[in-house]
DNA sequence: TGAAATGTTGGGGCG
DNA sequence: ACGCCCCAACATTTC
């Protein structure tokens, strides 16, 4: 019997699993392997919520594999010579894996599959991370989508046509006991001080937290998806972004449950289903981007945008990064972030709207403390985000949309519930005066126990004069 | 996946 | 009864 590697990296799952399945439908014993060569992601190395993610993700997927007679072959890279290694200890003459799309990860995996051939193996490539490949999408003239609507427009009608999401295999062939691997432990990925208890009690990375949470969410959560997708404080959203990032959940398969959700009765289920599969369309669209325009991690794609002189970085960014803005709303989604490793999506969008059009500090400063701090931190999805909001990026925001974080609290947060929770310095300010303490009476202020400048900080930044300012720095880069 | 400024309309108070 | 003003509510335009 032939052996196969399969090369895990971010489909850290066996449902599925395009990977395995072509090995095994090619008759191959299987070697499962992971190569930790963080060196090779180039300058987007994982920060330490998403190391945190990955050893959790991985010990998982190693007693997933345990419990199906095989196990998780780990070892330290570079990863060419390092797949050339195990392809000689264990005698495979073929690697598969599934691509990813990082500029890094392109050019990392061409070398290891132009240098895998040259060594005589087999070496294949597969689709398990997006639902439709970036060349498989294309205007009618040709070339990549730069406006979301038709892109997805053109998505949505070849949807019925994708494969249905493969079960796991039951049982897997054991993996000689001659073929050493590296302890998790040993890795490094976890935080040397123990500040991950938040991120511990708000995740269970790995494939069975993954469909936990897809079960969670289309039981309970889809029905009222469409709307309460956008109110911070309750728990609308799906929460499905780290698996989704780290492959414990193939878009496929999220895609298959929403689908089959919406053919249940319960009302605002279809609505609710179709708004979650336009936010996958979303995720596509972010990978295709930055497929076609790799550049885009660090330079706007609309290169008009490199003229504007942005502030240098200081005091303000320290501030914002750490949740003391005087803003409640900008400061509770930070402090979420910190503490959890997520922010919820209008969150983001106000907090970053306030860094690149209030504070006018170049996105890439938001790009990097969301890379460090989230745990679904993925280049495609945050390259696209801070550029949509920046207002140079593909679909972008007009420059002119600019949130007020005072309206989009009173309007997304009514109640103040989600700035208390994050902020209880704030907790005992009534609703019509939690998201902009600085205008309460001072006998309102002195009653909740806010000190202005002591207990809580003052705004950082005159919202309707940096408001104004960002808008003429703005229109002159039109001219 | 915006906000603010400006324009329009219509009800009600008032002389 | 009528014109006038005020202003909220809503719509449109502009940045």
């Amino acid at each position: 019997m032939s052996t196969a590697l399969v090369w895990f990296r971010r489909d850290l799952r066996l449902e599925d699993q395009p990977a395995l399945a072509a090995a095994l439908a090619a008759g191959h014993r299987v070697v499962p392997v992971y190569v930790h060569a963080p060196e090779e992601d180039g300058d987007w190395t994982p920060g330490a919520a998403s190391r945190w993610w990955l050893h959790h993700s991985l010990q998982a997927l190693s007693g997933e594999l345990e419990r199906r007679g095989s196990r998780l072959i780990v070892r330290r890279g570079p990863t060419l010579p390092t797949l050339l290694d195990l392809a000689r200890e264990s005698g495979a003459t073929a690697v598969h894996w599934n691509r990813l799309y990082e500029p890094a990860s392109i050019a990392r995996d061409s070398v290891v599959k132009a240098g895998l051939r040259s060594a005589g193996l087999a070496a294949d490539s597969h689709n398990g991370h997006l639902l439709f490949e970036p060349w498989q999408v294309e205007t009618g003239s040709g070339g990549p989508y730069k406006v979301f609507t038709p892109f997805w427009r053109n998505c949505a009608a070849r949807l019925d046509a994708l494969p249905l999401p493969q079960a796991a295999p039951a049982r897997l062939a054991a993996v000689p006991a001659t073929i050493a691997s590296t302890p998790i432990e040993s890795l490094g990925l976890l935080p040397r001080i123990r500040w991950d208890d938040g991120l511990r009690s708000h995740w269970s990375p790995g494939a069975a937290g993954a469909l936990r949470q897809l079960g969670t969410f289309v039981d309970e959560t889809i029905a009222g998806y469409a709307k309460s997708r956008d109110v911070p404080a309750s728990p609308g959203t799906s929460r499905l972004s780290p698996h989704l990032h780290f492959g414990e959940l193939s878009p496929r398969q999220a895609l298959a449950a929403a689908r089959s959700a919406s053919l249940a009765t319960r009302s605002g289920t279809q609505q609710g289903a179709d708004s979650f599969i336009r936010e996958l369309g979303w995720r596509e669209f972010a990978h295709h981007l930055l497929y076609h325009f790799p550049a885009t991690t660090d330079l706007p794609l609309d290169r008009r945008f490199e003229r504007l002189d942005w502030q240098p970085p200081g005091e303000p960014l320290r501030a914002w990064q750490q949740g003391r803005t005087g803003l409640p709303i900008v400061d509770a989604g930070m402090r979420e972030l910190w503490h959890t490793g997520w922010m919820h999506n209008r969150v983001r969008m106000i907090v970053a709207s306030l860094l690149t059009k209030n504070l006018f500090l170049h996105w890439r400063h938001g790009a990097r403390w969301f890379w460090d701090t989230l745990v679904d931190a993925d280049l495609a999805s945050n390259t696209l985000g801070w550029q949509w909001t920046a207002g140079c990026g593909a679909d972008a925001a007009p420059y002119y949309r600019i949130f007020n974080p005072v309206l989009q609290g009173e309007r997304f947060d009514p109640g103040g519930d989600y700035v208390r929770r994050w902020i209880p310095e704030l907790a005992h300010l009534p609703a019509s005066d939690i998201h902009a303490p600085w205008a309460a009476k001072p006998a309102v202020l002195a009653a909740a126990g806010v000190t202005l400048g002591d207990s809580y900080p003052r705004p950082i930044v005159d919202l309707k004069e940096s408001r104004d300012a960002a808008l003429a720095r703005f229109a002159a880069l039109k001219a």
